[in-house]
DNA sequence: ACTGGGCTATTCGCTCGGTGAATAGTTATT
DNA sequence: AATAACTATTCACCGAGCGAATAGCCCAGT
C-alpha cells in the first residue's frame, strides 16, 4: 500500500495520482484504477476516512483523510525494516537453473553472457544519466539505485560463468 | 510462468510442485492450487496439452505434457534477455523518498541507518552459509546472488545518507 | 450558438499471481 | 477396524495491475 503515504495532506483520488506521478516518477506508474481500488481497502480497513464531497465546477468528488490508524501505520511502515527475503526472486537466477536443467552448460553460459552484455549497455545508459546536468537529484538517487543493482547482476554473472559447468553437473546428479 | 520450464518431461500437477520444490528449493515458493491455475492457462494458450490421465491406485490425475508452441515459447524465453525497468520498484527506494515527503531528513537517515544495520547482519548470515561445507552450489550461488544484491543496497545506502540532506531539500522545493 | 476536443474525477470489468481450506480416494499404521 | 498420512485436484477468495467506459465541465473554433 503505497497510498497510506500519498494520503499526506487530505485528497481525493485525481489529486493522489497526479501528486504520485509527480513526486515519484522513477517509481512504479500507478493508474486511476489501483488508486480508488486501493482507497477503497483503505477505508475498510479504517485507515482513511472520506473527509466530505464537493464539486466546484467538476463531476463530484471525494475527499480522503488519514485516520489515526491510517498515521499509526505509516509510521510503523516507516519505522521497519524490509525483513530480507529468505529465497531468491529474480528471474535472471530462474533462467540459468531452469537452462541448465532442460538444456545444457552452454546454454546456460550462452544467456549469462547475453544478460551481460544487455546489463553492460544499460549501464552505461545510466551513466550517461547521472553525468547529465539537467537530472535532478531524484534521478540521480535512482540511477545510482539502478547502477547499483545492475553492477551486482553483473557479478554475480561473472562468478556464475565459472561454476556453470559444475553447477550443471550437480544439477544432472 | 515459471511452469513451461518444469513441464520438461510430461507431468501431472502434484508431481510439478514436488519437482519445484526440490529443484528449486532457493526459489519463491509454489503452492498446488498455484500450478493448476497455471496449467488451465497454458492449456488455454495452447502450450501444454493433457497427454492421458490414469489413476493407478490413487485419484485420477491428468497428465500434461509440452506441446509444439509450448517448446517455442520455452526456448524464446530462455534466449531472451531481461528487458530492464525503466523505473524502480525497490520498497527501500520507495520508503526513503517517503520519509523525505512527509517526515525530515532525520527521518529518512534513521531508516536508512536502520536498513543498514539489518542488511549487514543478513550480510553476515549469507556467507556463513557460504563457507558451510554441507553447502551444495545451489545454495552457494543463490547465496552469492543474495550477497551481491544486499551488497549493492548497502553501497546505495552509503551515498545516499550522504546525500540524504540535499535530497530532502529538493524535495520540498 | 453549437459542436467537438480536452480536462477532471470516478467506476467497471477482467486477468494474473498467490494463499488456504476443502475434498476424495488410497495406502500404511496401530 | 479406525485412523493417520499421502496423493491429487478443486474451490473460493484477495490484492495488484491494466484498459476501457462514463460523465460532467470548460474552452476553442466555426
Amino acid at each position: 500500500m503505497l497510498l497510506g503515504l500519498l494520503a499526506q495532506g487530505s485528497r481525493h483520488g485525481y489529486e493522489l495520482k497526479r501528486a504520485h506521478d509527480q513526486r515519484l516518477p522513477r517509481a512504479r506508474p500507478l493508474a486511476f484504477g489501483q488508486v480508488y481500488a486501493t482507497l477503497g481497502r483503505l477505508q475498510r480497513d479504517g485507515l482513511v476516512a472520506p473527509a466530505g464531497q464537493d464539486r466546484d465546477g467538476g463531476p463530484d468528488r471525494t475527499t480522503y483523510a488519514l485516520t489515526g490508524a491510517g498515521r499509526d501505520a505509516l509510521d510503523l511502515w516507516l519505522a521497519e525494516v524490509e525483513p530480507p527475503l529468505p529465497y531468491v526472486t529474480s528471474t535472471l537466477f530462474t533462467k540459468v537453473l531452469v537452462a541448465l536443467l532442460v538444456a545444457d552448460a552452454g546454454r546456460a553460459r550462452e544467456y549469462l553472457v547475453a544478460q551481460r552484455r544487455a546489463h553492460t549497455a544499460r549501464l552505461r545508459e545510466l551513466t550517461a544519466v547521472k553525468t547529465d546536468p539537467s537530472a535532478t537529484l531524484d534521478d540521480v538517487v535512482a540511477a545510482d539505485f539502478a547502477i547499483a543493482h545492475l553492477d551486482a547482476d553483473l557479478r554475480w554473472l561473472h562468478t556464475t560463468l565459472e561454476r556453470v559447468a559444475d553447477w550443471h553437473r550437480e544439477v544432472h546428479s
